[in-house]
DNA sequence: GCTTAGCACTCAGGGATAATGAGTGCTAAA
DNA sequence: TTTAGCACTCATTATCCCTGAGTGCTAAGC
């Protein structure tokens, strides 16, 4: 059934106020809205009327309403008014995506770690590889005490290295030789191309070091396995606190826990499959402990066949417009730093400029 | 002034009391005690004088005594009797650093979680590396998109990258070039060794990949620079909502926050100072968030002149003996791990073997 | 027929007051 | 020196009442 432009009106009008205050919100405080020119006797039958169709509910008799669920729904879907980023807003995320997304390493954690400063609320941040990625080059560090360190590096530009103990002892031109090996005859392949076959040919040629092949194939493919799936990273837990909702220490206490393990690792997966921002309000979250708290996510582009996602948690009462609006700015703007093929930016720093205008 | 046998027995008492129950203790609580054979007036008595003294206070009139950071002092420093570590405990211990501990890169993240686990507080770990970290090795790998990742591999087995974005247009064999290069002039020096001159003595010999020198050596320098700082993490701040004391939410946030930001990035440097485990009782902490708040830390050697550190943070009753007990533990087993030079376990389970068995 | 003023009703939240009980200090006897 | 006993203190909890915000409904007004 279709909503009288009035009806909208007011279910929008109490989101917005509830976002706002976190109190139930009565047909009164309606009214004292600017361009709202009914009595409170008339929103009152409204919200009556909203209430019963399931768009509101009340905590108690006597006090005001509160959005369900399915009022959040409705008003993400069709009732929320865009948020426009100020240019401040703009120009601050520009500048923090710039100025700390240089080192590849620890990169998730730092996009979680700006994306809850934006929005005041705990991030998550994932990169989903793709399941093809591969090995570009091996590199073999011999280190004191008997053990060397494992270089890869990927085709999806991450490089990972592990620390391994040398059964035997390897001199410096054995791994040179190992390493050169490696590098003529195993790169470019997928977990299932490391053949029993390969690996006895390479054995056979790899000289005095033979004996770490298998250790290091291990690796590789149970490397190149976890790489298909993610790598993720939360950031800003303690945000939580701030709210209003969350003063329930315990209440508090589930959703950070079901943060902090692998119940959201689930979450890019849900992302996987549709790009773009989605909202998941409350009870339509996938784990328990969340039926009570709203995500919002997006997706964005690292290149290469491989997809990030960044996400908040907060309350059913969040600031949608808002958190939509600097969440899609943000994964667009990483979209751009190393989705797409055009250099970012050259020497002067002018493309860096052309950005913010065309923000405006 | 000595305390007779008595009065230590009382505090010791009262101390392990308050742990166990976050309550102020009663003299009859402590009669209650197995082996403590005096009424609870004479307790009383002595409690009275424990608190003229300064070890312990009373929350109001009508409530049992708790103590103060003084007792606590007293406590950690002469009280407090050996937690030994149950097999069990060093079992999962080990086994935890065994599995996790494999791979270089996200060290501190993985020494941090499982400290945390151990303990069931918040946790940090941090590694201070030696001001004089130098470069072993430089790689440079073309990447798509022109940009290309430069790797370095530090004397201290940390490995770093960055990408880069090319100014100009490079070929893979101009990048080899540049790398021989960097490598053969450029490699084993300390922050402050790249003068000008070897600058553009390097630039001179590297072809026409020459204008990236200076961005490498730029980020080179840094890195080394904030090598010699620290690389920290932290984990588990949500245990914090489980215990008593923070069901106050904004203390809670308090702590979290100031754990959460650098306010304990001045940790490691006192950690610095004195190696051995120290404990820093409520108001002997020096962020003014955590006055309330005992930290436990402890150093470990990560060999090569480096120094690694743990520490949790609790209430101020936590439990010191069991806490102190596991961190030490932790300590040693990653100072075997990577900092002495023997082979930390030779029992037939061989080195391979071990790294295997993670994989099943 | 929609809108609104008016009114009786409900109920959460916030004092105020009282009852409870754990714990204390002190004294006097063992 | 230890301990039993007693009067006293005071945080905590329960109870009651009041207040005020907000509601639904009805009847009058446009």
């Amino acid at each position: 059934m279709e909503l009288s432009e009035r009806k909208k009106k007011v279910l929008r009008s109490v989101v917005d106020l509830y976002i706002r205050t976190a109190e139930p919100v009565g047909s009164k405080a309606i009214t004292e809205l600017p361009d709202m020119k009914y009595s409170s006797a008339t929103i009152r039958n409204e919200m009556a009327e909203l209430t019963t169709m399931g768009y509101l509910e009340q905590p108690h008799t006597s006090a005001g309403r509160i959005p369900s669920a399915a009022g959040y729904r409705l008003y993400v879907d069709e009732l929320m008014l865009d948020y426009r980023l100020s240019v401040d807003e703009t120009k601050s995320i520009n500048s923090a995506i710039e100025e700390k997304m240089q080192r590849v390493d620890k990169m998730m954690d730092r996009v979680a770690r700006l994306v809850s400063q934006a929005t005041n609320l705990p991030a998550i941040s994932a990169a989903s590889r793709s399941a093809g990625a591969r090995v570009k080059r091996y590199e073999l560090i011999l280190a004191e005490k008997g053990s060397f360190i494992l270089v890869l590096m990927l085709t999806d530009d991450q490089v990972v290295n592990k620390l391994i103990k040398l059964p035997i002892p390897v001199s410096e031109t054995d791994l040179k030789l190992l390493s050169a090996v490696l590098n003529a005859a195993m790169t470019d392949l997928t977990a299932d191309d490391f053949t029993e076959a390969l690996l006895e040919k390479v054995m056979a040629s790899a000289g005095a070091a033979a004996s770490l092949v298998p250790v290091i194939v291990d690796f590789t493919q149970e490397t190149l396995r976890a790489r298909a799936k993610t790598d993720m990273a939360i950031a800003g837990q303690a945000r939580l606190l701030g709210l209003p909702e969350y003063r329930d220490v315990d209440k508090a206490q589930r959703v950070l826990a079901s943060i902090d393990e692998e119940a959201l690792s689930n979450l890019p997966a849900v992302m996987q499959s549709a790009s773009g921002t989605k909202v998941l309000v409350g009870p339509e979250n996938v784990a328990d402990e969340l039926k009570d708290t709203s995500v919002v996510m997006t997706s964005f582009d690292i290149g290469d066949g491989m997809q990030g996602m960044i996400g908040v948690v907060g309350p059913t009462r969040m600031d949608y417009a808002k958190v939509t609006a600097r969440l899609t700015y943000f994964a667009e703007s990483l979209s751009k730093m190393f989705g797409k093929p055009e250099t970012p930016q050259l020497p002067e720093r002018t493309d860096a400029k052309a950005e913010h205008n065309k923000s405006e």
